[in-house]
DNA sequence: CTGTTAGCGCATTCAT
DNA sequence: ATGAATGCGCTAACAG
């Protein structure tokens, strides 16, 4: 009972072959209809189930995907991979998860130990792009391993990407700051060398420029992604001669340092300063105070990097090329930033 | 280059034999300095790596182990799953992980899954435990693949499990309600054909019987997970003749509820009524009025896991064992519970 | 110390 | 329509 049953086992029962067998497990060939019934049938009996190992061997798939992100315990990424799962999973894939914690090394140990694992496909979110981790990704991609980029891209000549569009979803909040009649906005902006963080400054900025108002640059600080930093550099906000009105965060994490921040020096949010963050993790709505935040649709933008991998990895004979989608961000209003609520 | 070497290959380049190149590389049996030097040498320069998927057919190990959860979006299930990581990725293991949603048929559908990609164990949280699922649970006992449960378990011979002693973090949360002075503690419940949740259950009637204060079953309502129950039900409890005081719930989300709700009725926190939720997920510490709550140490719950699954899997020798590993929790006492702070 | 042989479980030529 | 033979890449048993 504890070992298994090969399709030898149910070959040598039925006084035929092994390929016969396989055949019909896999109503592939030309076989007849009785002989096809029986083996299905005995297979059934016999508890028959196929070792993907030994399938993964032959056909050089493992019907594995590794997916590769900064942490896990967030809800963006635990979003994004529920929605990959989603759409792996009736398609017989299984997905590895790894994490990087942001260390670069990890981030190549992970490849390499995903490549090891032979792996289908790698589905990522980088950590950082300061240092050039390109021999990692030529090496999926001399393997001919597809590797999708979603929300963390880096811009690589044959690699797909899934994002969202970052300028706009910054543009868009602080345009809301904007006519809700804060003057003078800042922004809590994060590491810039990551696309994203990038984007979402620039489109921070031009709104700042296409409605009139003076962009100052001293009002962009720079920080990481943490309730502690953002409390910190607030703190540097509010003791500026001419503070800020209202604070636009490239992350909920530091938004809600602000609002902390803002409250121990007594301000009133919005009145007195308003903020809104990014990303619209679940305790921006949860908050007594709930932030307004930009939503990213993590589970969809897991989906539609699942079908791309999908795409490409059956469309090996046809010409690679690479595809890039671009989901759009929706602002979610919520207190945090509504001044003129009453008013209305 | 798009081929990979195998031993094969290095084998050809050094007139040698595969075995030999294999012993090398394992550095196992005993093997001459000189020519496993040259082939550790010549491996690295062919860019050598090992297929995995081959070593596994042939070792019917896959340095794979599954991990079923709930769900992932959850802080908790994502930090177990962190520890589980943490303990396994450093010996080479990967993990595949699986969300039921709750489901029935997707737990038995997982568990079969895995069992197909021939994983070395599963660790697992189970979804519920109305319908006999025992089937599942057998054939992996009977195929010797390392079962451990955690969180979330079910009794079942010769299968090791990490818990919490749920029945200690409920009874001293209701204990600390009890310190602070309040008389009619009701309690939030979930489905108790769960252990946990009996278990919380049960520590809070112990907590009440023991302190000399009156039991009263209908201040118990069953309840799931969710923010819009836990306001629901609060609403029950608020339209009471004699309504509670305090309010002890199995679940943060549902806590979360009860304030939204008790505040809606103009009551006042902890002053009016009190909260106390568990799991100690993020959001209860970030609220403005943060949330007294039970932590259950979910990295360490993982690690731990992790930990019996590897005993297990190198002990098949010996006779089989089944280990239970009880956690302590800790309150974490918060402003929604903390009625004397400012007496003392 | 190293070569030879064989097999893990399966799918796929090439025959028949 | 089916059988025989082969190889995927690796390790282990048995010789030498």
């Amino acid at each position: 009972m504890t070992k298994k049953t090969t399709i030898y086992d149910i070959a040598k029962r039925l006084n035929i072959t092994a390929a016969t067998v396989s055949r019909a497990l896999n109503n592939n060939a030309k076989i007849s209809v009785a002989t096809r019934k029986l083996v299905l049938q005995t297979a059934k009996e016999m508890n028959y189930e196929q070792n993907k190992l030994a399938l993964a061997l032959k056909s050089g798939k493992s019907y594995n995907v590794g997916v590769i992100v900064p942490r896990i315990d967030s809800n963006f990424f635990a979003s994004v991979i529920r929605g990959i799962e989603e759409e792996l999973y009736p398609k017989g894939y299984h997905v590895i998860i790894c994490q990087t914690h942001d260390q670069q090394n990890l981030e190549i140990e992970n490849i390499n130990s995903l490549l090891n694992a032979q792996v289908d496909g790698v589905l990522m979110s980088i950590s950082n792009s300061e240092i050039e981790n390109n021999d990692s990704f030529n090496k999926l991609i001399k393997k001919h391993v597809p590797l999708i980029f979603f929300d963390r891209k880096k811009s690589i000549s044959g690699v797909s990407s899934v994002t969202i569009d970052d300028f706009k979803g910054a543009y868009e909040a602080t345009k809301h700051l904007i006519d809700q009649g804060y003057k003078r906005i800042a922004h809590l902006s994060n590491d810039r060398s990551l696309q994203i963080f990038k984007n979402r400054y620039l489109g921070y900025k031009q709104a700042i420029i296409d409605n009139g108002l003076e962009f100052d640059e001293s009002l962009v600080i720079e920080t990481m992604s943490k309730v502690a930093e953002g409390r910190k550099t607030t703190k540097i906000f509010l003791d500026m001669d001419r503070r800020p009105d209202a604070i636009f965060s490239s992350s909920d994490f530091t938004a809600l340092g602000a609002i902390e921040e803002i409250k121990a020096h007594g301000l009133k949010i919005p009145e007195d300063i308003s903020v809104v963050g990014f990303s619209n993790e679940p305790f921006t709505k949860f908050m007594e105070l709930s932030i307004t935040s930009v939503d990213q649709s993590p589970i969809e933008m897991g989906r539609i990097a699942a079908q791309v991998f999908l795409e490409e990895v059956n469309n090996s004979k046809k010409v690679k090329s690479e595809k890039h989608i671009v989901l759009t961000p929706q602002l979610i209003v919520r207190k945090s930033s509504q001044r003129l609520t009453q008013l209305v």
